[in-house]
DNA sequence: TAGTATTTATTGATCTATAAATAAAAAGGA
DNA sequence: TCCTTTTTATTTATAGATCAATAAATACTA
């Protein structure tokens, strides 16, 4: 397949990662509809032609990243003793692969959108009770303090990573297999 | 003192308490200098009177917030083995009273403007190594992974209390004197 | 009257979204 | 195959709204 023919493959989709890409880094105020119509190659009304206003582009970014979160999640496998560190390093290596949309999850809750408010609502705890539940099946003890940590901890890697404070990464001063 | 005397007091000092409102809720974009104006009952002109540009206000709000935790932290007081909880309970007992500039705080980090992102990892780190300073001097175990673990749980509080999910607050399900 | 507090008027920039126009490709019939 | 019609892809032009910020004018107070 052409470039040519690459490129306009799938134009929505084009569209969908250059947004996650822009609404990562500069958030959703900051990044205008031109700026994703820019980094695609495609004029700023054509944008509207996928996504019936930004707040959809946005949603459909959002609901993306979230569900490659969930799906770590779910097939992370591990004898119980070890399930926590086990989708602890499935976070890391999505975070390693797909840092934009990561991110862009874990700063949505502070976008004062009421569509976006409910997303992240709705998704947070679906996240929380799954994790919860892949706990108390591996008869984890106060499953449900164990998942809120958890989460926590993403967190704060989240915001490490966001402001470039290694200090705060779980894994900071420890070495490891590869690390940099 | 009349409310005419009072109300001109200190404007700038008006200005400050109601923009912490208005950005917490909806934050620094979403928030407009008319609203802050007509928060206090000025005209939007005005507020450049006080601070040169919208972004200095956000930065002068952004910082008083960061003073009453640095406080809070400061002065919480229990022997060494309590020192965690004592300062935990400090920081819930800001979010009760002080919840605007609290949420504010712990969303900052999400805003891309190159001088909150830099005054956010400045203060973090200052709040980071405070904590963990205490917690040294207080003779605990990895200080550093405690302080931490203390940060994410922060975190996780505020986004609890932004997103209304108090099932991810830590003393969910658990009662205490005067809990509603 | 001098000085301080505050407002009016306004500019210029930016951004989402719509509507109409055009270009390119595909389909259909002789 | 060549011409015509229809559909699809994409652009141009622009409306309409919002906002931060400046400058000049005015009201208030001592």
């Amino acid at each position: 397949m052409s470039p040519k023919e690459e490129e306009s493959k799938n134009r929505k989709a084009e569209i969908l990662e250059a947004a996650a890409a822009l609404f990562a880094e500069s958030g959703y105020y900051k990044t205008t509809t031109a700026d994703v119509a820019r980094a695609v190659g495609v004029t700023q009304p054509y944008v509207f032609h996928f996504f019936k206003s930004k707040e959809q582009l946005y949603l459909a970014v959002l609901d993306n990243a979230y569900e490659k979160i969930l799906h770590a999640f779910n097939t992370a496998e591990a004898p119980p003793e070890q399930l926590p560190e086990a989708m602890g390093k499935a976070f890391a290596d999505l975070l390693a692969t797909h840092r934009n949309e990561i991110l862009l999850v874990m700063m949505s809750y502070a976008t004062p959108e009421d569509a976006v408010r409910q997303k992240c609502q709705e998704r947070f705890d679906t996240v929380y009770e799954r994790v919860k539940s892949r706990f108390e099946q591996a008869g984890i003890p106060d499953a449900a303090g164990r998942a809120r940590d958890f989460i926590g901890q993403g967190m704060i890697i989240s915001l490490a990573e966001t402001l470039n404070l290694p200090k705060l990464l779980p894994w900071h001063g420890k070495l490891g297999p590869d690390c940099d």
